[in-house]
RNA sequence: GCGGGUAUGGUGGAAUUGGCAGACACGCAAGAUUUAGGAUCUUGUGCCUCACAGCGUGCAGGUUCGACCCCUGUUACCCGCACCA
């Protein structure tokens, strides 16, 4: 026999799936169908990244297997085409980004080709295609008639040197990702999508979902629900100042007030604040620092006294002073709090550093030493009608105090925040709204949509900060479609963030010019079964995709609440030294080269046996050897096949195990399993010195899904009849599974003593007394008292004895 | 600081969820075959032992007939968030 010789094999077959389009989803929306997903990549200058596979194959092997167990299956793949390297690699060398991106995308196609995935290539899409990104400005425009697009004044990143504005993504420790240089703040007006007026519905309907655990911790706590109270602080001003605060059971522990130092009473107060110089140098220091340096600081509290002006305790009608201080945020809340150095750790430091007073109202902790947080056992005191509850007696006394005595009422704050959705650049979608001076911003009709992308003549960002679309006049001034006067077009682009928020839907109906997706199409595809990809993902794509959805949900476009039913998350590979893999710590691995070396069924194999998939795992390029060895191995079966449809007897209960085992480890994400399994059966076979045709059939129906082309080669060279895309998933019998006769262990006092072989169906006062027969057991127990016996079926039997 | 996670042979990792710890694979060792081998095959391989026995899942305790698994405490590392009142 010859040896494998994958290059040929593999490239045979690839390219007959492509000819014959097999997995090509079928329009037949009768089918049991099941939709499959992985993250589409962004097509970077540098290709595939032997990351990438990870998720890919994993899903392959889930799509493959659904295929053959009778699914419609749609496992697609695209390009997520829009941003900034593109952009800056297009500004360097002078291409059009639409130029790399097409270079890109093609080298991205033909390394994912060589790894035999299985993905419908006939629904291809690409979010910088004008006729994808119609439909992502379609559903901008929906969300803008809905009211939930607006814009907004507020502080961004900008970078010094590269004169542009930063996403918040792009700012790394405080400097410009790109260049290094210092990033400031700078108030810019900005489009803004309300996500926040869906975070009870984001944070509620992750109970009905099958995302893994961490997923939905991690989402739950992005958004950030808190539940508390308002209260209303009278000035001496006249002005009711009012703050946020969980816990209002110390309302009258509050000993200060602090506000941010952006609050717009300071401003309202200025003739009467008497210290307003020192106030104003405290304003402008905040202003200057960015976030990073704001929340760095962290460990020393300043803040500035306002003094002039007091605010009154409305539960004890104390006088207590306000202060201004960096620790208060302006985006939380409502800027400002009441502050109880006794019992919060951050008004402790301020107090402290100030010389405050502190009065304790729980009971419990040394408010000397620290301040005391705890709410689950202390009692309150110094409280007037609230001494001498728990902390959770009193919080609900105080809110109903307030509420009747018109003073705050019960009030739930989200850490999440509007999605700033402005990007100053070239490569992204364009905003397809105009602004009009007599009628403010309008949509542009839809008729209108896509809002293609004008060449421009550079794709630099200006020195003022605006798009590069902002000085190409001939397409910014335009008409106003409301009153028809002289308008401007809006020259920010979309972020990268857009069209990935509803890609998942195009898929279901990629060609459709009149809808992005038909009515049809979308109640048979969605929701996805089962979506993977990367935890980094988990607070921004995930959750705005969620949020886009549940929009076109609300206003009838799709059929489903959610987008995904399950997701589930790789983990990284990382380099053979087992940090993460980049070019500056140069262990980056090509998966050009492994393919070339060992084969695309060999790195699939690999990728998928090298460990727990939701962890991280080190590449390591010696171990690889092993999953090569399998593939041949397999392959070399042809040398020792024999007649025979069935198993051989002392075989069949092998392979059902096997089959039971490959079949449920695929289902729960457990591919490493599954390949030893098979090289357990494989090492089983070998044994015996030959295989049966019906034994080798099974095996490579088994190992198809990981190992897709020797396994089509073999079926062909067998003569097994068509090809293995068209079989059936092999079925196991569980009552096959099990063994006539098994081995158990008999332990004294839970050690092992002796090992038995008995009939698998054995009662436990037969297996006691076989224990007790052995010589071994016998001597340990002589002399000894019995204090108990059991037996656990099918593993052990054990006496203590004493 | 808060939240999530991890710790098992020389290495990557298994362990039916409380029941033989180390499946499967890499590496290593010995042997076979080969002109040769970074090819292939066979055998062995947690530690300590000639052997019986003993020891062993980060560390210290506990519960249990029995603990990698449950409980208490502790250490180290990884990831996310970070003054969210």
């Amino acid at each position: 026999m010859m040896g494998y010789d994958f290059k040929t094999v593999e490239k045979k077959w690839q390219k007959q799936w492509e000819e014959t389009g097999v997995f090509h989803a079928k329009q037949d929306f009768t089918l049991p169908k099941f939709y499959c997903l992985v993250e589409f990549p962004y097509p970077s200058g540098q290709g595939l990244h032997v990351g990438h596979p990870r998720s890919y194959t994993a899903l392959d092997v889930v799509a493959r297997k659904k295929r053959l167990e009778g699914y419609n299956v749609l496992y697609p793949m695209g390009w997520d085409a829009f941003g900034l390297p593109t952009e800056n690699f297009a500004i360097k060398n002078h291409i059009h980004p639409a130029e790399v991106t097409k270079q890109n995308v093609a080298h991205f196609k033909e390394q994912l080709q060589s790894l035999g995935f299985s993905f419908d290539w006939s629904r291809e899409i690409n979010t910088t295609d004008p006729k994808y990104y119609k439909w992502t400005q379609w559903i901008f425009l929906q969300l803008f008639k809905k009211g939930l697009a607006y814009k907004k004044e507020m502080a961004v990143n900008w970078c010094t040197s590269c004169k542009c504005v930063l996403a918040n993504e792009e700012v790394v420790n405080g400097v410009c990702e790109r260049c290094g240089s210092e990033v400031v703040r700078k108030v810019k007006s900005q489009w803004m999508l309300k996500i926040t007026e869906y975070a009870q519905r984001l944070i509620d309907d992750l109970d009905d979902l099958e995302f893994i655990d961490r997923v939905k911790t991690q989402q739950r706590n992005w958004i950030g629900r808190s539940t508390g109270a308002e209260v209303d602080f009278v000035a001496t001003t006249g002005d009711v100042l009012t703050v946020y605060t969980t816990r209002p059971d110390t309302l009258f522990g509050a000993t200060y007030m602090v506000v941010s130092p952006e609050h717009p009473y300071i401003e309202k107060w200025a003739d009467k604040l008497e210290n307003m110089d020192e106030i104003r140098a405290y304003q402008a220091e905040a202003m200057r620092k960015s976030d990073f340096e704001r929340t760095e600081v962290n460990k020393d509290k300043t803040g500035v006294m306002l003094k002039g002006v007091k605010a009154v305790n409305p539960v004890n009608g104390n006088e207590i002073p306000i202060f201004i201080s960096d620790y208060v945020l302006v985006s939380y809340g409502t800027g400002a709090i009441m502050a109880v150095p006794a019992h919060d750790t951050r008004d402790w430091e301020f107090a402290k550093k100030f010389g405050i007073p502190m009065v304790e109202v729980v009971k419990g902790g040394n408010i000397e030493e620290e301040a005391f947080t705890d709410c689950a056992t202390g009692v309150m005191v110094n409280s007037g009608f609230l001494t001498g509850m728990s902390v959770e007696e009193a919080k609900e006394a105080i809110k109903t105090w307030l509420e009747e005595n018109n003073k705050g009422k019960t009030k739930v704050n989200f850490k999440l925040r509007d999605w700033v959705f402005s990007r100053q650049r070239y490569w992204g979608e364009p905003i397809p709204l105009v602004n009009c001076e007599k009628c403010g911003w309008v949509a542009i009709p839809e008729s209108e949509l896509p809002l293609e992308l004008p060449e421009v003549d550079s794709y630099e960002p200006t020195e003022n900060g605006e798009s590069p679309l902002a000085p190409m006049t001939d397409w910014v001034n335009t008409t106003c479609p409301c009153c028809g006067g002289p308008a401007k077009r809006e020259t920010d682009t979309m972020p990268q963030w857009a069209g990935s928020s509803w890609y998942f839907l195009r898929y279901c109906d990629p060609h459709n010019d009149d809808a992005l997706a038909s009515k049809e199409a979308l109640e048979y595809w969605a929701p996805v079964d089962w979506y993977n990809g990367g935890m980094e993902h988990t607070t921004l794509h995930l959750l705005y995709s969620r949020f886009w959805h549940k929009f076109l949900y609300d206003i009838g476009v799709v059929p489903s609440k959610e987008p995904y039913a399950k997701r589930t998350s790789h983990g990284m590979i990382l380099g053979e030294n087992g940090e993460k893999m980049s070019k500056s710590r140069g262990n980056v691995v090509n998966p050009d080269d492994i393919v070339n070396e060992y084969g695309a069924d060999t790195m699939r194999l690999y990728e998928m046996f090298i460990g727990d998939f939701e962890k991280a795992a080190p590449w390591n390029s010696a171990s690889i050897k092993g999953c090569r060895r399998f593939v041949e191995r397999f392959w070399n079966l042809q040398d020792i096949v024999v007649d025979g449809d069935g198993y051989r007897e002392s075989l069949e209960a092998s392979f059902h195990k096997t089959i039971k085992k490959v079949t449920e480890d695929v289902d729960n994400l457990k591919a490493n399993t599954a390949i030893a399994a098979m090289m357990a059966l494989l090492n089983e076979i070998a044994d015996t010195g030959s295989i049966t045709k019906g034994e080798y059939r099974t095996f490579t129906l088994l190992l198809n899904p990981f190992a897709p082309h020797v396994t089509e080669e073999v079926w062909s060279v067998m003569g097994f009849g068509g090809v293995v895309t068209d079989q059936k998933w092999p079925a196991y019998d569980e009552e096959k599974c099990k063994e006539n006769s098994i081995e158990i262990v008999a332990q004294i006092n839970g050690k092992v003593r002796a090992k038995l072989v008995v009939s698998a169906d054995i009662e436990s006062d037969e297996a006691i007394a076989m224990a007790k027969a052995d010589e071994k057991i016998a001597e340990a127990i002589d002399g000894k008292t019995i204090v108990k016996e059991l037996y656990v079926k099918g593993r052990l039997v054990n006496i203590v004895v004493r």
